[in-house]
RNA sequence: GGGCCCAUGGUCUAGUGGCUAGGACACAACCUUCACAGGGUUGAGACAGGAGUUCAAUUCUCCUUGGGCCCACCA
């Protein structure tokens, strides 16, 4: 076989994807008996492209998939996308320039549901490009009726074994997206607010200040406390204070909580607005709440005169007011940690409101002892998911008010507000739409249907349910637990957390072994990369400038869990790697087109050299993958290839493979035998992290001898040929060819320039030296060399070598 | 404020209780018809600072400094 000069990595991938979809390369095998290994693979968010951060970690996590199944597994490896969510709510409205909440909720989510359709494919295509060998076929949208059903489900579940709940309370509340939100998708920014002192006095007419960042709450103000120890404040406690504009009077009572060296030392606490407030009510006694926000943000008619404003007009407002009457003392810059919303950065509000919860707070103990149940890759991971579970403080609020989303399947009834539960034989359900299988316990048919839906991750706690739900009971008993889920860090406390959860709830077991967290793709510069910055790079372009192999390529060279800078450069290494590969194999296939898989009578000193040395690089392979160290396999692969095996092992066997006359033909063979295996077995180490260049070396040439259809479906290299004196003698050939390598370079000399005479004093025995004398002749281009073993004569030194010209 | 991770040549990194601390990119010199100019050979260049444990520390411990991240949080 002679290969093209170059090989073209666009044309090659092409070629390699239908390939692989055509064959069903990686299609898991239902009735194999072979071991399964399961991957929970996270489905990607449809609103918008793959960046560079998903191919880095699923390039990651298809590494060690693709080992697996080299190993033999059978690989169960599904690819769903997650578009049930807010995010994809907002895509669609951008999209499509539609407001939901103006919408009849079934028109707005068939919108949604056929504009999906149209964009998956492509959507879905970034993956495939880069060389995900998920099966494809096992593939879900968490917006199906699949997953509807298997939510809803669950849903129904945690409802009647008493785990969900609903409750009027405080909420963390968007009013941006207007809806509930989670603690966890709350985020800080730093934020410089105006803290403004406001003056006010006692009923006995002593003067009192307190700072606030959130003056328009003041026409909610219901209580005003000091810290007990504050000398300035203790004699004012218990005594009325007056409030100027709303005329309230409201008490000034001591707390622990107070910090003396803030503001004045003086706080004033309002029913709406923040998280401090419920706290503090749950130790001061509040005859009633003055709620004064909306759910949108604006202010409500218990603001007074300030009915109708939003927060930020209302806080103007009422500092012009309180201004006027000449109570704002002072105002001051203050830098804080405001928290926001994640997906839209608006401050959010402590709002009351009617929501449904998951109660899970009794069950940190456990959630722990699951999460040292499972393995984590890297190990200290595991401590950022217990400080989450430790921190948590909330109850899980599982609705949203949304239109797009999965429908929480209950209805209320009109006549004794009962809650009923839709049917599991009913499933999936909208409420709005469907109506209960059986009449209400008061015997009435009149409900009102949730208007609800489900939390994007009340859903997308349930892939390993989901994927392994595609597939019979049986089938389900050997995926779950499931071998691995790969995801990256930032989505510990989200999406781990929350199947740990459902996974305790459901099946009282640990969702998977395995979890291994990749690192974030930063900037050049180490920031993350974002939008807002503009340093966003799109793998796409860099699949196209280089390839989906030389991309990979750059992803193995992170250890697992690391952040990587990006530095465009790194991805020529890459595509050097590929160069390099094709050039050694168009030598390999060069000499091996006559070769018949014959073993040699006698296997050369210098083949049993490079084998013993393969045997270890493949052993510590394999080692490194198990623990999903790619990065550890893909270095010493790399390694071993380049300088072992080309640089060395290339160089010294050239003498035998050109001149079989001189050398003699098993002396030739040998040779033959030794490039057909090395290098099949560094293709094959190196499959997994570029699996179109080695497909392409494989069927160009091994194919025909080695008969499987793939090189990804071929026996991970496991050769056992070490032999420890072959290795010595052959390192000291290459000792001595360097040797040569750098007189001539010294010299400025060709590396082919011929040396006359080579005297060369070694610890090693005549008997080797008459092995190698030929090679190290060939390789340095000596004429003449004169060989003294030196036996322990000079201890100090195991090799001197002379150079004449 | 609590926690986690990290600190190696100009840049990105590998690595080890003891060998000349390895590689990639960039840099310099030279070589190059016989697999490879996106090449080869050679060269210059680094363990943040301090203290401790040890015969021995780049490696282990602590502190300082500097980065990154997670969580909490201030009226």
């Amino acid at each position: 076989m002679q290969l093209p000069k170059n090989y073209n990595p666009k044309d090659s991938e092409m070629r390699w994807l239908e390939f692989w979809e055509k064959e069903k390369t990686y299609s898991f095998d239902h009735k194999s008996k072979a071991e399964i290994y399961s991957v929970d693979t996270p489905p990607p968010t449809v609103s918008g492209k793959m960046h560079l951060g998903h191919s880095f970690s699923y390039a990651q996590q298809d590494f060690v998939v693709r080992f697996q199944r080299m190993l033999g597994r059978n690989v169960f490896y599904p690819f769903g996308t997650d578009d049930n969510g807010l995010a994809t709510e907002r895509m669609i409205e951008k999209m499509k320039n539609v407001k939901g909440q103006f919408m009849k909720r079934k028109e707005f989510v068939e919108l949604c549901l056929k504009t999906l359709e149209d964009i998956r494919p492509d959507f879905v295509y970034d993956w495939k490009r880069i060389g995900i060998s998920a099966d494809f076929n096992i593939f879900y949208t968490t917006i199906n009726e699949h997953c509807q059903k298997i939510s809803q489900k669950s849903f129904i579940e945690l409802y009647k074994s008493g785990r969900c709940y609903r409750k009027e309370g405080p909420t963390i509340w968007c009013p941006e997206c207007q809806t509930a939100i989670a603690q966890v998708e709350m985020k800080d920014e730093e934020k410089t607010t105006n803290l403004a002192y406001i003056g006010v006095k006692t009923e006995k007419g002593d003067p009192l200040v307190f700072a606030t960042t959130r003056p328009e709450l003041y026409p909610s103000c219901v209580g005003m406390s000091v810290n007990p120890n504050d000398e300035r404040y203790k004699k004012y406690v218990g005594q009325k204070v007056e409030m100027p504009l709303t005329n309230a009077k409201i008490e000034l009572t001591a707390d622990d909580m107070i910090d003396p060296e803030f503001g004045t030392g003086v706080v004033y606490f309002c029913s709406s607005g923040d998280a401090q407030f419920l706290d503090w009510e749950t130790r001061h006694s509040v005859k009633s709440n003055i709620y004064i926000l909306n759910f949108d943000g604006t202010l409500n008619e218990k603001a007074g005169a300030y009915k109708g404003l939003t927060i930020a007009e209302a806080r103007k407002r009422i500092v012009d007011d309180l201004s006027k009457l000449g109570l704002i003392k002072k105002t001051e810059p203050l830098k804080h940690a405001v928290n926001v919303h994640e997906r839209c950065g608006t401050a959010v509000e402590y709002m009351v409101s009617r929501q449904w919860y998951i109660k899970y707070l009794d069950l940190k103990e456990d959630f722990i002892e699951y999460g040292r149940k499972i393995k984590w890759h890297p190990e200290h991971m595991r401590i950022r998911y217990e400080n989450w579970v430790n921190g948590l403080k909330w109850d899980w609020n599982i609705s949203r008010q949304r239109h797009f989303g999965i429908p929480i399947p209950v209805w209320y009834c009109r006549k004794c507000a009962e809650i009923i539960v839709a049917d599991e034989n009913q499933l999936p359900v909208d409420p709005l739409v469907d109506k209960p299988l059986k009449e209400c316990k008061c015997g009435s048919l009149d409900f009102t249907g949730e208007k609800d839906v489900l939390d994007t991750w009340a859903t997308s706690s349930l892939t390993p349910d989901i994927a392994i739900g595609l597939f019979d009971e049986n089938t389900q008993k050997k995926l779950f637990p499931m071998n691995l889920r790969p995801q990256a860090h930032d989505i510990i406390t989200f999406w781990l957390f929350n199947t740990v959860v459902k996974s305790c709830f459901h099946h009282k077991n640990i969702p998977w072994h395995d979890v291994m967290i990749s690192g974030f793709v930063l900037d050049p510069y180490g920031k993350k990369m974002s939008k807002s910055k503009g340093n966003i790079i799109d793998p796409r372009d860099m699949v196209k400038k280089y390839s989906a192999d030389a991309l990979r390529f750059w992803a193995a060279g992170s250890k697992l869990g690391d952040d990587m800078p990006f530095q465009e450069k790194d991805l020529v290494t890459g595509s050097k790697f590929i160069t390099k590969i094709w050039n050694a194999s168009k030598f390999a296939y060069l000499h091996l087109k006559d070769y018949k898989l014959q073993r040699p009578g006698k296997l050369h000193l210098t083949e049993r050299w490079v084998l013993s040395k393969l045997s270890k690089v493949a052993k510590d392979a394999t080692e490194n993958f198990m623990n999903y160290e790619y990065s550890h396999t893909k270095l010493e692969t790399e390694t071993f290839f380049w300088h072992t095996f080309c640089d060395d092992y290339l160089e010294i066997i050239k003498g035998r493979l050109y001149n079989a006359d001189k050398s003699g033909e098993d002396a030739r063979l040998s040779a033959q035998y030794g490039l057909y295996n090395t290098l099949l077995a560094i293709i094959k180490l190196m499959a997994p992290i570029m699996p179109f260049i080695t497909e392409e070396l494989y069927q160009l040439y091994y194919k025909s001898h080695e008969k499987t259809k793939s090189i990804h479906l071929t026996k991970w290299p496991d050769i056992k040929m070490i032999d420890e004196h072959a290795e010595k003698i052959g390192d000291f050939v290459v000792q001595v060819i360097e040797f040569a390598r750098r007189q001539k370079t010294a010299k400025q000399l060709s590396l082919k320039t011929p040396i006359k005479k080579l005297t060369i004093k070694a610890k090693i025995e005549e008997i080797d030296f008459d092995e190698v004398e030929a090679e190290i002749k060939a390789a340095t281009s000596a004429e003449h060399i004169i060989f003294e073993p030196t036996r322990g004569k000079h201890p100090e030194k195991d090799l001197e070598v002379e150079i004449e010209f």
